[in-house]
DNA sequence: AAATACCCTCTA
DNA sequence: AGAGGGTATTTC
């Protein structure tokens, strides 16, 4: 008998055994209806073996999709990212099959002439649909707007069979990239690194790169241009480009079109369904070279995938949380290795797992100088806020308030960077202490005066700002604690009342047209000081831009989590990297209570190797990342008995290992969200100990109740 | 995830 | 006993 072991969209630990039917030819990655309990389920075949008998009655499969198979290589992917994860396979199978939800789209209605048809009455409205139309085949909404008449004229004709009605089922048109459109001119050292990234495509097999190059050292154009020698060599190679966020697709996907003459495919939670499928039965049949995409595209049933590009690979935004946990990262490099590719992680500030594979010589380290272009970075100094302390209720120091005046005067820009949303954090009652948070939730609401409500940043809850405290009663005691961007920007219209000021987070530009909008006329000039979170430190180009601000940049330090200090160096390197990026010299100035700080004294003195060194020592004398490696166990329930009793469970059941340790379990940071309790344990391993058979063992002597949620995070970048 | 098995209370 | 409802379990 054939059994088919088939991955099954549920989270469920293992492929489903089916009986494979007589006649039906079934192989690794081919689509199937499989009966689950009553009804049938979309699964991918994972196996196929010959068996005398089994010790339960299977199944058989229903019958094989049309859909295209998983080519092989996608399904060992799968099958790698969920053991790394320890996620249920058939869920990481149903993440590469997204795209096929929605249905095909519909056929497109068009018209056009028939043949030595003339119409009985030749008005002038039909004569201008007929001269619009002349031999092409267009819609009856286009053609009627080309010729400025109502759609009436149009169905008029062609019930008189004037025109006629075709069906155009369009195959999505996916042009070719023609490598030659548009060559930039590159310095020696992009030149030097295409020509490592493209040999190293050449040579075949995995390929890891580090490119490292400082903000505007043209890091995009070095690999454009190796992309491009790649597609010389072989026409039919497909290239994946990873970003972290959707914000910053379209400005790349303009980029490679202007470089190409086509533009790349988009695959994103943004891009509509039924492009979506376009898009993935494109590339699943080779028809698409160059994807530009969010985490999710690392699923897409590449063919012939040569190259894997992960922009700001230090981005924290390519960690999952939600849903399966994996780091998008980590997983191009996984699917680069499958898929014998090379991969590319390009930044101006590698993470240092990053940073370390390249020291160790895992990864080709590939380094951009000077700034393209450009002379210099900008001067970074620290302002010492205990030697200039902003007076009450206010944020920005005496010297800062100079500087912007300065630039202001000098018709130059200015961007105060501070990554909190909102009006203030906190809103406490002066009377009696209390600190407002969401309903059965532990973290503090944040005012936004905007929209006059206070908004809980983790689980979406807000409310008007209460006249009462609504834990003692006491009436207009309640006040607004520390600074947010809207608070920033109140201070600067206060002090230059005349300036163009703009604010700039995720409730000012809730989408990508408003951020785009935003972005240019910040370009243009048309703001003098821009106030902004994180938002608007990443990947923007503007060029009147020469004094950035930073109102805390201490900020990112109070964290205390593994990453705090290497997430702070990141996010104040790209934000000080904005400034005088055209022809003026730009500054930076951070505002700082600790400016004895490592982080920052680096970040002053511009010495991102001096950074890297201290924070690594740091990282190996605890033998944590990328020393040591770490898995977080999370639990949570309505039921805190329960939680209590698993965690006990769970401490009660450790095995026995050598070079790792069980930290917890202890209250999470936030033990209280949406009136769930958390709980979390926090394993540390060397790196030669295999942390995920470790938790296998570990989590297959408990058994978990249907009302406890346990999530598994390996290698987690949220504490919380 | 979705169907169903299970288990309780309430009603007649 | 049977309906109604909420929760736990199973799905190859």
């Amino acid at each position: 008998m054939k059994v088919a072991s088939v991955l099954i969209p549920l989270p469920v630990p293992e492929a489903f055994d089916y009986e494979v039917p007589e006649g039906l030819n079934l192989t690794r990655g081919d689509q199937v209806a499989a009966p689950l309990g009553p009804r049938l389920v979309r699964g991918v075949v994972a196996e196929v073996f010959e068996t005398t008998g089994s010790n339960r009655r299977l199944k058989a499969v229903d019958a094989r999709l049309d859909d295209p198979p998983l080519p092989p290589r996608v399904v060992d992917f799968v099958e790698w990212a969920a053991r790394w994860t320890l996620s249920p396979p058939g869920e990481m199978a149903a993440t590469a099959l997204k795209g096929l939800r929605a249905p095909r789209p519909r056929p497109e209605r068009r018209v056009r002439r028939v043949e030595r048809r003339q119409p009985l009455r030749a008005t002038p409205a039909r004569l201008a649909v007929l001269e619009a139309l002349g031999a092409q085949t267009l819609t009856p909404a286009d053609l009627a707007r080309a010729a400025a008449v109502s759609s009436g004229v149009i169905k008029g004709l062609v019930d008189e069979g004037v025109l006629e009605t075709v069906e155009i089922t369009a195959e999505a048109a996916f042009d070719a990239p023609d490598p030659d459109h548009a060559p930039a001119t590159l310095n020696s050292d992009q030149a030097a690194a295409a020509e490592a990234l493209s040999q190293g495509v050449a040579d075949g097999g995995f390929k890891p790169f580090l490119l490292d190059g400082v903000t505007g050292s043209g890091k995009t154009e070095a690999y454009l241009e190796a992309i491009a020698r790649v597609l010389r060599a072989e026409p039919t190679a497909q290239i994946l480009i990873l970003l972290p966020e959707i914000a910053l697709t379209q400005a790349l996907i303009e980029r490679i079109a202007a470089r190409f003459g086509a533009a790349p495919a988009e695959w994103h939670s943004g891009v509509a369904p039924p492009r979506r499928r376009q898009v993935w039965e494109a590339v699943s049949a080779g028809r698409c070279n160059i994807v530009v995409g969010a985490r999710s595209a690392l699923f897409l049933p590449f063919v012939n995938l040569r190259l894997v590009i992960v922009d700001e690979e230090h981005d924290t935004s390519f960690k999952q949380e939600e849903g399966l946990v994996y780091h998008g990262r980590d997983l191009a490099v996984a699917r680069a290795r499958i898929e014998g590719a090379a991969v590319v992680l390009a930044s101006a500030t590698p993470s240092l797992e990053t940073l370390w594979n390249a020291q160790q010589g895992r990864y080709a380290w590939l380094k951009l100088g000077a700034r393209h272009g450009v002379a210099v970075m900008p001067d970074i100094a620290l302002l010492d806020l205990r030697q200039n302390p902003p007076g009450p209720q206010t944020w920005l120091s005496q010297p800062l308030r100079e500087a912007i005046g300065e630039t202001l005067i000098r018709k130059e820009q200015v961007l105060l960077f501070l990554n909190r949303r909102g009006y203030a954090p906190v809103v406490l009652c002066r009377a009696c202490g209390h600190r407002l948070t969401a309903p059965d939730t532990d973290s503090w609401l944040v005012e936004h005066r905007y929209t006059g409500r206070l908004v809980c940043h983790l689980t979406g809850f807000s409310m008007p700002r209460p006249k009462l405290c609504p834990s003692c009663g006491a009436e207009d005691s309640l006040v607004s604690v520390g600074p947010g961007v809207e608070r920033v920007e109140e201070e600067v219209r206060q002090l230059f009342p005349e300036a163009r000021t703009a604010v700039f987070s995720s409730d000012t530009v809730p989408d990508g047209k408003s951020a785009r909008a935003l972005i240019q006329r910040m370009t243009d000039g048309e703001i003098d000081i821009l106030v902004a979170t994180q938002a608007a430190a990443k990947g923007h180009n503007f060029p009147g831009l020469t004094l950035v601000g930073v109102v805390d940049a201490d900020l990112g330090l109070r964290g205390g989590d593994l990453r705090a200090a290497e997430r702070t160096y990141q996010l104040l390197a790209q934000a000080t990297g904005r400034a005088g990026r055209a022809d003026k010299p730009g500054r930076a100035l951070l505002q700082t209570w600790t400016p004895e700080h490592p982080v920052l004294m680096a970040l002053a003195a511009g010495d991102r190797d001096a950074f890297v060194e201290a924070e690594m020592a740091e990282r190996e004398a605890a033998s944590l990342p990328p020393y040591g490696r770490l898995a977080a166990i999370i639990l949570s329930s309505e039921n805190a008995q329960a939680v209590e009793k698993l965690s006990n469970d769970l401490a009660q059941a450790i095995p026995n290992a050598e070079r790792l340790e069980v930290y917890g379990p202890a209250d999470a940071p936030l033990a209280l969200v949406r009136g769930r309790r958390r709980k979390r344990l926090l394993v540390r391993a060397d790196r030669d100990v295999n942390i995920q058979a470790f938790l296998r063992a570990w989590l297959s002597r408990v058994k978990v109740p249907g009302s406890v949620r346990l999530t598994v995070d390996v290698d987690p970048y949220s504490f919380l």
